[in-house]
DNA sequence: GTCTACTTGCAAATGATTTGCAATAAGGGG
DNA sequence: CCCCTTATTGCAAATCATTTGCAAGTAGAC
């Protein structure tokens, strides 16, 4: 997964990516790619905050240009509060989570279902490039003990 | 689906189920139902809002009680604004829907993959009573040919 | 009809995210 | 290595969806 990335690899591709939209390599967009490269799990805009040292609009908005450059990808388990998670070069992010509903735990999930169905689906209504955002919500071990 | 409830039965049911939870049967958690019955694609708070002749902040009161007895259910299609579609009795509102990514048009999906995914992932992660949210987006006809 | 608890309307509070704008810094050119 | 242009940041204020406090209104049991 994403996570794996090696953080001088992140670097390089950011910067020829950012290259590519006529960006500049600043420190808060190498600093938010460093903390999510240290975290395996989706952080809110927040929480990437709370790491680094500048200001909130400035996360907002180098989260919105990564996301633009495919280099993280926007996930929402529906509480009202995206989540970011780094994706590697050759990465497309497709993969979804099982979420706790008491104590938002997370784990991640790489199983899908077969292409099939969305196949289907979109031709069956006539539309075009279609994706689909899946999420999975229990409770998990700790919670259901408790 | 639920769209075809006939008017009298919602609010049979209603009263039963307001009963219940020990709560009262007023005007604009009537109005409500009757808005939703009229339509057949989910709604925002605010589409209903207009539709109605009362607070604002008593829709959203409103809905968050008829989600709770289970006569509403809520979508999330990602894009920060709860929807809300009716409920018949019997019916557990399972089903997912197809949005355009342009022109928001909604198309309701009855399919879904098999419950042996859900079941697979559960036990895989030891997590109980897991359910899941899924929602595709692609390009509706109209839109690909504009 | 009375009474009481549940509800509503209204205004203000919240929380996530965005935006205007002046000050600042990245990086190509000299 | 300095300069200059333009992208970017920090800060404050604005938005948007949704929630909440509170006094006034009203279902519905008696």
């Amino acid at each position: 997964m994403a996570a794996h990335t090696h953080p001088r690899q992140n670097l390089t591709e950011l910067t020829a990516r950012l290259r590519q939209h006529a960006q500049r390599i600043t420190g808060p967009r190498q600093l938010i790619l460093e903390v999510l490269r240290r975290e395996e799990h989706p952080l809110t805009a927040r929480q990437i905050h709370e790491q680094l040292d500048c200001d909130l609009a400035t996360v907002y908005r180098s989260l919105r240009l990564l996301e633009e450059m495919a280099m993280v990808k926007r996930f929402d388990f529906g509480d009202g509060t995206a989540r970011f998670e780094l994706l590697g070069q050759n990465d497309d992010g497709h993969h979804h989570h099982l979420v706790c509903r008491e104590c938002s735990t997370v784990v991640e999930i790489g199983e899908c279902f077969s292409g099939n169905l969305e196949q289907r689906i979109a031709n069956q209504h006539g539309f075009a490039s279609v994706s689909h955002r899946l999420e999975f919500f229990g409770l998990c071990p700790d919670c259901q003990a408790a």
